[in-house]
DNA sequence: TTGACAAACTAGCAATGCTAGAATAATTAT
DNA sequence: ATAATTATTCTAGCATTGCTAGTTTGTCAA
């Protein structure tokens, strides 16, 4: 019989739009507009039912987050052009980064500043989380022997520059400086 | 009559308390504990008087980074030892700055993370903001041109790095090499 | 038709930031 | 000294939040 098919096809597209709701609500109007009885709202239901979806609030961010994190990796590799040179991928992926930070400030602040449940580094991490640093890796490793310390650094650099610039703590208008003394600093190359 | 000069001595008196209650609690129960009840509770005076001294709650943490910032400045400064070459201050300053973000993560995040209403870059910016900059600034000159953005850059790795690895998103154990390898790049010396 | 189970809803709790309006204390004017 | 005024502080409560207990409604097998 297919009607229990139906009922899990139909529970999975409810929490799809559980999530694109809360997705579209945060880029529009912030996090701090995304509660859980306007969520309720949009689908249509009443809020208990968002409880057998998740467990709290803060799993629907890491929901919307994970999204994040398979966009982010498949931008970043978007990013990594056949025909550049090693110096010019990490200027190239360090930009794209940046441009993804600001874009999306509500998707960036869900996969890095707010509390989301996601673990990581574990051995259930899903692929999204391993998946931008792997292209990260792909254009380091050429400048380094260990790959994983000098990809955790330039994803570090990456992330101070997108969050100081976000709260403001640095000047908007250098930005191009700083990933060319970036880029400079990995390669090695002036 | 120094009547009012007492009274506005015991208002400052009683703004101090409010912050350091704030501060002490947030670093033992961190910051989703620090309500105006219960900093009211502690100073022994009901809830609207808090809003006599600060506009929000948002305004108090802001004290309390403020606070930080004076103490991160001078703990950078200190970390620059006379006697050590230019490439050691760099990594004195860089060891300093994350010893500082990971001993008062609470003060980190006021600082850093949480909405405080402080203003950077504007003519009123408290001293407080700019020194730390500054002295970063100053192990950082002697290995760059543009003194500025070299070191926006390296406070944004900096930054990066305390964030990250407050997340669990890079490796804690190799935080000594992340360290060796921006002091490398800044420097240009292996 | 009935009984058992699943799904969804109504209603409400406890906690939050913040504030209007009343009450009290202190100061000034008469 | 007393009354009027001003400054301080408090009580009480609003609106909103995440979350949940308990009830109702719907579904399906016996």
């Amino acid at each position: 019989m297919g009607i229990s098919e139906r009922k899990t096809r139909e529970r999975g597209e409810r929490e799809r739009r559980i999530v694109v709701a809360a997705r579209t609500i945060a880029e529009r109007d912030g996090w701090a507009s995304v509660t859980i009885r306007r969520l309720a709202e949009e689908i249509e239901y009443s809020q208990p039912v968002l409880y057998s979806h998740f467990e709290n609030r803060d799993q629907i961010v890491g929901a919307v987050a994970l999204e994040g994190f398979g966009e982010l990796a498949a931008i970043l590799r978007a990013a990594i052009r056949p025909s550049s040179t090693s110096k010019e991928r990490v200027e190239d992926v360090a930009t794209a980064y940046l441009d993804f930070a600001f874009d999306r400030p509500a998707m960036y602040e869900a996969m890095f500043v707010l509390p989301t449940g996601l673990r990581f580094a574990r051995s259930d991490t899903p692929a999204q989380l391993r998946d931008g640093f792997g292209a990260m890796a792909t254009v380091i490793a050429p400048f380094s022997q260990d790959a994983d310390t000098a990809t955790e650094t330039f994803w570090a650099a990456l992330h101070g520059l997108a969050e100081l610039e976000r709260h403001g703590r640095i000047r908007p208008a250098f930005r191009a400086q700083r990933i060319a003394l970036i880029t400079q600093m990995v390669s090695g190359q002036p």
